[in-house]
RNA sequence: AGAGGAGUGGCAGAGUGGUCGAAUGCACCGGUCUUGAAAACCGGCGUACCGAGAGGUACCGGGGGUUCGAAUCCCUCCUCCUCUGCCA
């Protein structure tokens, strides 16, 4: 449907809705009226005219309870309509046709050079026994990999990484459930979408979380914030689930999509007036992280076609990976300005004025297999595999040897 | 998972069918007093929708029901507490 159809329907709904209200408020306005006459004569023992009253109120009954049908109808129909209207783009976003619309805004770091006979990540991992990706079809399916031995070291080494840094940078530590309820799904905007990229447990209807964006947004659903309670600044790492149902063939190979993977989220809430200048602080986090550890990067503004659903802007990071000659997001970082906190019932209370809506922003700092990818990419010699000097400390080696 | 108890405003806590959107206390905001502060006193102090406004409507964990009328009675779901069981 054309969007200005949809938002022509939205706004008769909308009127429908006031009228109706309208009409019910009044209606229930006249039932309380004769409700309190009818208690009053029946405190003061005149019973009979009590009951000549009550008579009255049967058309009334009957009135209220069409009327609120109906607007429970009007309500429902309204609800669905809104919740599947996406974000307005922020006015810097360009329009787009497709994401090689994206602008590209800067791009850092010197590409490696790397020895003839270097090989993608996939002939790495088998080669030097970081990942099976046979024992993940075996226990589980595609897109569901082992980790092992200086593999997994890697893995936590870097999920530790990502929080510290996090956490030195005033992030709060959170650590969520993975399951999280349609509510919450809803709230942050990966539903009503149901056939998009959760997994859905049917017995408990719960999903598992594709981002900790989930959990850790929906902490502040139905809030009410005051001056006080910020910053609002919270770090998380999470296990990822994506279904990613009719991935498009592309960039699938070993670990550049996963049906499950890790990652550190960031996540702000901010008053609205904050909210540019916070999604600049958590910008420059995620693209000090990606440069601590010496890859080459680029940073893109998604263009109107490539933004999600929630999201008013959003700034991709890359970084290239040299064996598979490619670059690949690691992260995402968006600011949804209100759009979230209007689903999540999250508002702010000002010294003066009126009750806003907050802002919620989030990035991933950072998305840990293609970080791995092209560390292991973009380090590796004929005699094995360097480790960037600040993740050592987090390993207990700098090599990696066959 | 079984048995019992409980969910009321920012917090604490009254209220078991009628003027209750809800006592009271604390917290908070404004004022009086004070050199200033504290104390005391006075006033204010929830959210959402409709309305230009006056005002109206809804909300006492969620949903449904009984009734002219529900925080209060009934059903159902959720959550928390206690005991029993199970379990990392």
């Amino acid at each position: 449907m054309e969007p200005e159809q949809r938002l022509t329907e939205i706004i008769g709904l909308d009127n429908r809705r006031k009228e109706v209200q309208g009409a019910l408020d009044e209606t229930l306005n006249r039932s309380n009226q004769l409700s309190k006459k009818i208690g009053a004569l029946m405190q003061s023992g005149h019973r009979e005219e009590a009951q000549k009253i009550k008579l009255e109120t049967s058309e009334i009954k009957e009135r209220g309870k069409i009327l609120s049908e109906q607007l429970q109808d009007i309500e429902k129909a309204l609800k669905e309509k809104l919740y599947e209207l996406p974000n307005i783009p922020n006015e810097k976003v360009a329009a787009g046709q497709s994401e090689e619309d994206n602008e590209l805004l800067f791009q850092k770091g010197e590409l490696p050079q790397l020895e003839a006979d270097h090989q993608p990540h996939w002939e790495l991992i088998k080669d030097y026994g970081l990942v099976d990706f046979n024992l993940g079809n075996k226990i589980t399916g595609a897109g569901f990999p082992f980790y092992k031995a200086q593999g997994a070291r890697l893995v936590r080494g870097l999920v530790n990484y990502f929080l510290d840094k996090g956490i030195a940078s005033g992030y709060q530590e959170v650590q969520p459930p993975i399951l999280v309820n349609e509510a919450s799904g809803l709230a942050t905007g990966q539903l009503p979408d149901k056939e998009g990229q959760m997994y859905h447990l049917s017995d408990t209807n719960l999903y598992l979380i594709p981002t900790a964006e989930v959990p850790l947004t929906n902490i502040y659903r139905d809030t009410l914030l005051v001056e006080a309670d910020f910053p609002i600044k919270m770090i998380g790492y999470t296990p990822c689930f994506r279904r990613e149902a009719g991935s498009w063939g592309a960039d699938v190979r070993g670990l550049n999509r996963l049906h499950q993977f890790d990652k550190v989220e960031v996540v702000q809430i901010a008053k609205p007036e904050d909210s540019y200048a916070v999604l600049e602080e958590m910008k420059q986090h995620v693209e000090d992280l990606i440069a601590s550890l010496e890859l080459p990067y680029r940073m893109l503004r998604l263009c109107g076609k490539d933004l999600g659903f929630t999201a008013a802007i959003t700034y991709d990071f890359e970084v290239y990976s040299g064996g598979q000659k490619k670059w690949l997001e690691v992260s995402s970082v968006s600011n949804f300005e209100n759009y979230q906190a209007n689903r999540l019932k999250l508002r702010y209370k000002a010294q003066e004025g009126e009750n806003q809506l907050a802002h919620t922003l989030n990035g991933s700092a950072l998305a840990v297999p293609r970080i791995l990818a092209a560390i292991l990419e973009n380090n590796q010699t004929s005699k094995g595999i360097k480790i960037p000097s600040v993740l050592q400390p987090y390993l207990g080696f700098d090599f990696i040897e066959k």
